[in-house]
DNA sequence: GAAGTATACTTAACATGTTAACTGAATTCA
DNA sequence: TGAATTCAGTTAACATGTTAAGTATACTTC
């Protein structure tokens, strides 16, 4: 809109690459989930952590680093201070000793039921503010897109039709 | 498609957030570019500081972070590796000496020509494969969106209708 | 059933993300 | 002009990202 001439099928003008304009969309939105979140604690992947615990009652790992796309290393130093913290206790799998079984505690629980509304609230103004119809074409397009890569080079994990 | 069943309109189960799925959208275009750079000895951020670098042939930090979408500290650190690399120069803005100016030496031009088409390829096959409309209707989406979130809490940088 | 391999994390090391405090140079204004 | 303020970068401290190596348990196979 400023300058006016924009040529026809830019694309990508060696300086606005799509990982650069999908970090600024996330950024976009993290700039408002981000003081939220500050405000009761948390950085953003401990709050990832927490909600996929608060679903399903007790995982492991493994499950835990799929459902909050964190790499092992990651979740291993997150968990570690979410245990510091008491809001989180570790038990060892009885059928398989190298699992790590988690749960939310009573605190841990307590916290999710305090910060979800809050979370709520500020996607509500960004349906509100984008528009629902655009954020479903939104998550279309990237589910779309990042299940179209992925075969290509994808995490090692949850690929089971590949043998 | 595996699941056949899909609610209507989920927009959220409440553990598919929208950062999370820029960020897996953004992770799966990193898994292949990552592997290239990294055969460059260049990370991500790197590689985008070097860019905005070569198409500007001299830039102070402040440009830098905007157009690499980097913030201070990383560039700063960023900075010092590069040049203690020898692929970029740092001098002083004679007329303002807070300004730091930066250049890409010989050496970084260099590894930028020949990083660039490397590059350009994995765009290509992207391009291919996600098909090329596909992939402007989410550069469009993904500007649209974060044209709309930022007026309500952007960067204190580029806003200067506000005043 | 012991060696070999795979699995589920954990550690380590380095790079970046994030926020706050800090330094020095320009600007403003009384 | 000199104190107060703003601005550009840097430093610091802690959390996470990324890759590689390490550890212990489970599984496989001969």
């Amino acid at each position: 809109m400023a300058k006016g001439k924009e040529r026809a099928a830019p694309l990508r003008d060696f300086e606005h690459s799509l990982p650069m304009e999908l970090l600024k969309a996330r950024e976009s939105a993290m700039a408002r989930f981000r003081p939220m979140l500050r405000d009761h604690g948390l950085t953003e992947q401990q709050w990832r952590v927490i909600r996929a615990l608060a679903a399903l009652e007790s995982v492991d790992a493994g499950e835990l680093a799929r459902r909050s796309f964190l790499l092992a290393p990651s979740l291993t130093r997150i968990l570690q201070h979410l245990e510091s913290e008491k809001l989180v206790t570790r038990s060892a799998d009885a059928n398989d000793q190298r699992r790590a079984v988690f749960k939310l505690t009573s605190s841990g629980k307590q916290l999710f039921s305090k910060v979800a509304p809050d979370s709520e609230a500020l996607y509500a103004d960004i349906e509100c503010e984008f528009g629902v119809h655009k954020l479903e074409s939104l998550y279309a397009l990237l589910a779309e897109f990042y299940q179209t890569l992925a075969p290509a080079a994808a995490a090692p994990e949850d690929r089971s039709a590949t043998a």
